[in-house]
RNA sequence: GCGGAAGUGGCGGAAUGGCAGACGCGAAGGCCUUAGGAGCCUUUGUCCUGACGGGCGUGGGGGUUCGAGUCCCCCCUUCCGCACCA
């Protein structure tokens, strides 16, 4: 703020200058003083005489932030003000407070920078994580200082890597459905209590035999399976990380489906947990039915039908989710890309063969060859986008194992290889694609559920069994229960759950990211290094770039950075029988790695023992009761996180609980998703985006100088020339009025649009509670001691009642109007009164804490109140006045 | 197509089924000023009226109720997620 001329501004008033004097001495007074540590009930951070110690503990977290080069813009930190509000609030109430910080830092943007200027990225991430601090700094947020740290801290990676070592030497064992340790399956296999795979005994294996068994087992693995294979970034990708156009997330490069030798998380063996306890977490609706639909949870059964006249007695298995409607099952479906489609197509076209079902072709070979040639050069969208489905009949046969009826075989590729067995029974009567491709091959339509009267296509919904022999008359329900029981009596099928969820690819050719605690010996098997030996370093290299090739090359091969480093890649070990040579892994983990089990850290961050103290973790995050899953108390950040990290830190946290290193089961009890703040933009005659800063508006017209630009609403970004950075704000009005400004604009939940010509309305009103204190001309406190007028003091109880419940709601742009409002009532008064003042300052303080604190000390008090009590309602003074309603007596 | 969330002044947004528009921005007028892109005061949903007053108003249409922005049904629009998942 330009100050044209000084000696008009009175001397005392409260403006920016003036914040930014008093702002970095409160900062430097909360650092010095560790104002806003938290005491641990054990270790280095436990402090017995801290006026916390042994309070009711409050754990609140944010998504920690990727440290970017381009530093904050004020949508950022609009959570972490939010937080910072909520914990200064809850540690006034009377908790014990944790609310940490810290920053994700590996990640590819950093090793991209360094490819191009040859910057090491530790240099790069290291500088971007001091701005960051710096910014957060800046703004007044209350952290516990102690406890923060980057995921590219060896310290802090040792530790992701002994989980991961965890990990691998587990195995999900379905009777108990949990991890356990990998010996408890080696001894299983020993004493024959668990049948070893392949049909030999434990004893009759090789060493290698046995490892190989037992790799198969681990719940981090490696496999030899279809990726996303990704050219031009020369990587292999995650399934997240791929768009459903078939494109890398990042950079939009072709991604190629490939078999490659990858590690991979056993995810899925978590699949049922993963969606049951969904229901005891205290999440946004929305995204636990993201979480839902992502793992894709179906149940029914899988159904083998034979193959007719199939010499080698072949069967196809199909997975249902509506074994009750087997009997209208009239033909079936394989994947254009189902390994058995070769092995049973005949030579000819049988008998009686519908000329519309062979696609033109002489026989079914041919017939079949051309629709998968077809089929392939179709884009995904294609696939989708065109309602019509289409397919060609593979001239076989199968048998209905309920009724013994030949149905014809069909290739289709609305049946994707992907999913279930990648192939199905096809029941048009209660399907809807099945009914559209019934209708184009002219195939018979058996209901096997009553429809109502009138129902025209697919009926899927609830009703009587009908043309179902045994089951006529079932609901559903009972109908499916019924024929699973009947399958498995007969051999002819069992009860099955499916998952849309894939095992998580986790291994990436980066440089940029967590070695793998992973030698092989000279069988090429996997063997994780023992504890002792962590951190394994990420060595430095002269080249940070995975090798990368032309993006379509799909024939290309991963070449990883850390493999170039042959000395590091060859390594003397003694793994317990002398020292050998040992080959070390040279993939890294994917980012996602640091973020799995974060929440976890900041409870113990120095512990060099264990990952965390169990006393520590019980307290902080232990479960409060029966049925209570433990975890952080609030974690807010943005639903972009709905799926992938909160999915992965819920698998890993699992795991951890699993293996008896934790005592809460999920991570995160309480999920809040803050909005977004989003901003204008503004495009010439050309398209060409101007500065959004200098951009005018003239009755409802928007110029930039003399032309007019057209506006567009949107992310806040450089591209789009509108970014507006808390510095900023912290130089035009101070930190305290950009706090303000960003919790009183709107719901926190809710996106909105930034507007800087607004922040000043948050300016007025901390100058306004200044100037109820302090003589602007003299500097002199005004507040007298004498009692408040009636309707002023029930006004003031009533603002304390409903600031207090929006606290604890979240609902801070409701409180701040409250205070807005009582402080509008004391404005007018000759002069401020104590009793008032002392509550709307305390109660201003989760909001502006710098001008709280200093008010606090012109009030007469020494030191911080950040441990003052929040003021309290008089009951006394909230006795409404009595209103008559209307009443009509019957 | 399926699922979810949401539609209130010029703008951001308030309203346990009980005076719609709290609070803020913007705008208009005034005070103070050489000056105002500072500060302070007043007004500000909309229409009729000189005024006092009054009519109409929460996306649209029905309904429940003494009373509906809020609850129920139908429709429209926007945003988000998933998308041939058997």
């Amino acid at each position: 703020m330009v100050m044209t001329s000084e000696s008009e501004t009175p001397p005392f008033r409260y403006t920016a200058e003036m914040a930014g004097e008093i702002e970095p001495r409160w900062q430097a007074y909360w650092a010095e003083h560790g104002t806003f540590d938290a005491p641990n009930p054990v270790g280095d951070l436990a402090d017995p005489a801290h006026p916390r110690a042994g309070a009711p503990k409050l754990h609140v977290q944010d998504m920690f932030p990727y440290p970017s080069g381009a530093g904050l813009h004020v949508g950022h930190p609009l959570g972490y003000i939010g937080t910072d509000c909520y914990t200064r609030y809850k540690r006034m109430a009377g908790f014990n407070v944790l609310h940490p910080m810290g920053f994700d830092a590996f990640g590819l943007p950093a090793e991209q920078y360094a490819v191009q200027t040859g910057t090491h990225p530790r240099t790069t991430t290291e500088a971007n994580v001091e701005r960051y601090r710096d910014q957060l700094r800046r703004l007044g947020l209350a952290y516990d200082n102690r406890r923060t740290f980057a995921t590219t801290d060896p310290a802090y990676y040792r530790w992701t890597q002994w989980i991961f070592l965890q990990i691998f030497h587990s195995w999900f064992d379905p009777e108990r459905r949990k991890a356990r340790p990998i010996d408890d399956l080696i001894a299983e296999f020993e004493t024959g209590a668990r049948e070893v795979p392949g049909g030999r005994s434990w004893a009759q294996l090789s060493a290698v035999e046995r490892r190989q068994v037992v790799d198969g087992f681990r719940l981090a693995y490696i496999s030899e399976a279809p990726v996303n294979w990704c050219p031009g970034l020369g990587t292999v990708l995650a399934n997240e990380e791929v768009t459903p156009e078939g494109r890398s997330e990042r950079g939009n490069f072709p991604v190629f489906r490939r078999s490659l030798k990858q590690w991979m998380m056993r995810i899925t063996a978590y699949g049922d947990r993963l969606v049951d306890d969904l229901d005891v977490l205290d999440w946004p609706e929305p995204v636990k039915l993201m979480q839902r639909n992502w793992i894709g949870r179906s149940r029914g059964a899988h159904v083998d039908f034979p193959v007719a006249g199939s010499p080698d007695a072949e069967s196809i298995s199909v997975f249902t989710t509506r074994p009750d409607t087997l009997f209208g099952a009239t033909y079936m479906v394989l994947a254009p890309e189902h390994e058995l489609v070769d092995r049973i197509i005949p030579a000819a076209w049988p008998e009686g063969t519908k000329p519309a079902w062979t696609g033109g072709a002489r026989n079914p070979a041919e017939a079949v060859q051309a629709y998968r040639a077809s089929a392939a050069a179709k884009t995904e969208e294609q696939r989708t986008e065109g309602k019509d489905k289409t397919g060609v009949f593979t001239g076989a046969y199968a048998i209905n194992p309920v009724n013994g009826e030949r149905i014809p075989v069909f290739v289709a590729d609305y049946v994707l290889a992907g999913y279930g067995t990648g192939a199905i029974m096809a029941v048009p009567g209660q399907d809807a694609r099945d009914w559209e491709f019934a209708e184009i091959f002219d195939l018979p339509i058996i209901r096997t559920v009553q429809a109502p009267e009138g129902f025209e296509g697919a009926y899927t919904g609830e009703g009587p069994a009908i043309n179902s022999d045994w089951l006529d008359g079932m609901g559903v329900v009972d109908a499916k229960a019924s024929m699973i029981s009947w399958l498995e009596q007969h051999g002819h099928g069992t009860g099955a759950t499916t998952f849309r969820l894939r095992d998580w690819l986790f291994s990436r050719q980066r440089y940029w990211g967590e070695p793998f605690p992973i030698v092989y010996d000279e069988t090429g098997l996997p063997i994780g290094l023992p504890e002792s030996m962590l951190p394994v370093e990420l060595p430095d290299v002269d080249d940070f770039s995975p090798r990368t090739y032309d993006p379509d090359d799909a024939d290309s091969e991963p070449e990883t950075p850390l493999s170039r480093k042959k000395e590091w890649v060859q390594v003397e070990l003694d793994l317990g029988d002398g020292p050998k040579m040992y080959t070390r892994e040279t993939n890294t983990m994917p980012q996602w790695a640091g973020s799995c089990w974060y929440e976890l850290r900041y409870l113990d961050p120095h512990n060099d023992k264990v990952l965390v103290d169990p006393e520590n973790e019980a307290y902080w995050m232990g479960p409060q009761g029966p049925g209570d899953p433990g975890g952080v108390d609030l974690y807010v950040g943005g639903v972009e996180h709905a799926v992938l990290h909160l999915l992965y830190a819920r698998f890993w946290h699992k795991v951890l609980y699993d293996r008896g290193h934790i005592s809460s089961f999920e991570p995160f009890r309480k999920l809040f998703n803050q909005g977004y703040i989003q901003a204008y933009a503004y495009r010439d005659a050309r398209g060409v985006v101007v500065p959004a800063e200098e951009v005018v508006e003239r009755d409802g017209r928007y110029f930039y100088g003399e032309q007019e630009v057209a506006r567009e609403y949107g992310k806040m970004g450089k591209s789009l020339k509108n970014v507006v950075t808390p510095d900023e704000m912290c130089d035009q009005y101070g930190a305290d009025t950009f706090r303000v400004y960003e919790m009183a604009m709107g719901p926190l939940d809710v996106s909105r649009p930034w507007e800087t010509r607004a922040v000043v309305g948050s300016q007025r009103f901390l100058q306004r509670v200044w100037r109820l204190v302090v003589d602007e001309e003299t500097g002199a406190v005004r507040v007298g001691d004498e009692p408040l007028d009636p309707a002023v003091r029930r006004l003031l109880h009533r603002v304390i009642a409903g600031v207090r419940e929006d606290m604890d709601e979240l609902r801070f742009n409701t409180a701040i109007a409250k205070l807005i409002e009582l402080t509008n009532a004391l404005t007018p008064l000759p002069a401020a009164s104590r009793e008032a003042m002392e509550p709307l300052v305390l109660m201003l303080s989760p909001f502006a804490p710098h001008l709280a604190e200093e008010l606090w000390g012109k009030l007469g008090h020494d030191g911080t109140l950040a441990y003052m009590d929040f003021p309290e309602a008089d009951p006394a003074q909230l006795v409404a006045e009595s209103i008559i309603y209307p009443v009509q007596v019957n």
